[in-house]
DNA sequence: CCCTAACCTGAACACCGTTCAGTTCCGGGT
DNA sequence: ACCCGGAACTGAACGGTGTTCAGGTTAGGG
């Protein structure tokens, strides 16, 4: 069949979607592109790497939806990125899982954290706190779409008595890590605290 | 031998703390215990179960030192909570991506979340917001740490140039938070914000 | 037209978690 | 003293996993 790495991707980040990190399996994935497991090894070193370049994938396709411009303030703009971030991980089942691990062992997915980065630089932090907000941020916005995929899941099996999250949870939360860092800006400064809302549609 | 259910799990702890994650297999287990790995499913009906075991039982051990009493305020008392929970996570061998998996799914690991649950009762926050600040501070903790921990072992391994994070980084990281809340709280206003530095030795 | 390189097969290796019928063995009640 | 119940364990297997490797097939450019 003559297939190159990109279909071998794509044929992974379809199988996560439609059954799961669990069921992602070399087998599977082979038998999907109807071809022997051992193939898969022509595309790609390891299913580590593979698990990286569907992560990355994933975050590819996200929606990288620039709904303020780059002329906007950094906390709405903070807040864009990791509103987009969570859409891209929820859009995917078992995204949130897979990219958060990927991020964890530093196996890829860096884009997330440069974008946060980026935002931050213009905040007019003291001198090395940009890095440890941006990261801060990061184990917010995974660590949150992590548990909310996890419940959403969970709810849309059978498994009652599994209170989901208010779904404004996740702007409620990054409000506070965004008026925390604002605290420490020289622009935005207290008094009037910036209450950066998301966009929040489950 | 004669086993019991605590001896499985103690030696588990053990293999976990000694080889990693990775390798604590039912299997190394049982030889472990100088058992047949069946003989396992008479004290644990699954891995999954037994890893929850396990991830208590490094909570448990874990240094609930109240450094602070009862009596301090409560952004003292968090950080007290915080720095305990990353300290009890450091103390085994990959025992922050064993308790954030197991949290994350929640298979159980509940301390965390209510010690902190019971510090931000009293925090005078707005209706319904302690939960949600709770979950936040949560997921920077076992993000930072399982972070922390995971570039700590890889350098401590033969990966050189692998940028260790600056050891004040947690309590830093911390402080965004904590002060993101206290803008909340109806005591510790802004103006005074808390600057909760956590006691940090690597 | 041939040859190279990409692609793929078939078989195997060394593991993994889990199940189950049957065996061993010790402590306590009669 | 005897027996018995139950806890602990064995031995063997089942169906799965990621990965390796020597050899075969095939398509495209010189």
């Amino acid at each position: 069949m003559a297939h190159r790495r990109e279909d071998v991707v794509r044929t992974a980040l379809a199988v996560l979607d439609a059954h799961g990190l669990a069921d992602l399996t070399m087998r599977r994935l082979a038998a999907e592109l109807d071809v022997r497991p051992s193939a898969l090894y022509h595309h790609v070193p390891s299913k580590q790497v593979l698990l990286a370049a569907v992560a990355d994938e994933v975050l590819r396709r996200g929606p990288r939806a620039e709904v303020v411009g780059p002329a906007a303030t950094w906390p709405a703009r903070l807040t864009d990125v990791c509103g987009g971030l969570r859409e891209a991980l929820l859009a995917y089942r078992d995204a949130a899982e897979l990219v958060s691990t990927v991020v964890a062992f530093g196996l890829g997915a860096d884009q997330p954290y440069a974008d946060l980065l980026t935002v931050l630089d213009d905040a007019g932090l003291p001198d090395g706190l940009a890095p440890t907000a941006a990261r801060t941020v990061l184990h917010f916005v995974l660590g949150h779409t992590l548990d909310e995929q996890t419940h959403l899941q969970a709810g849309a099996a059978g498994a009652i008595a599994d209170a989901p999250r208010p779904g404004s949870d996740f702007g409620v939360g990054l409000g506070l890590v965004v008026d925390g860092i604002a605290l420490r800006a020289s622009v935005g400064r207290p008094g009037t605290p910036v209450r950066g809302e998301v966009d929040d549609r489950p």
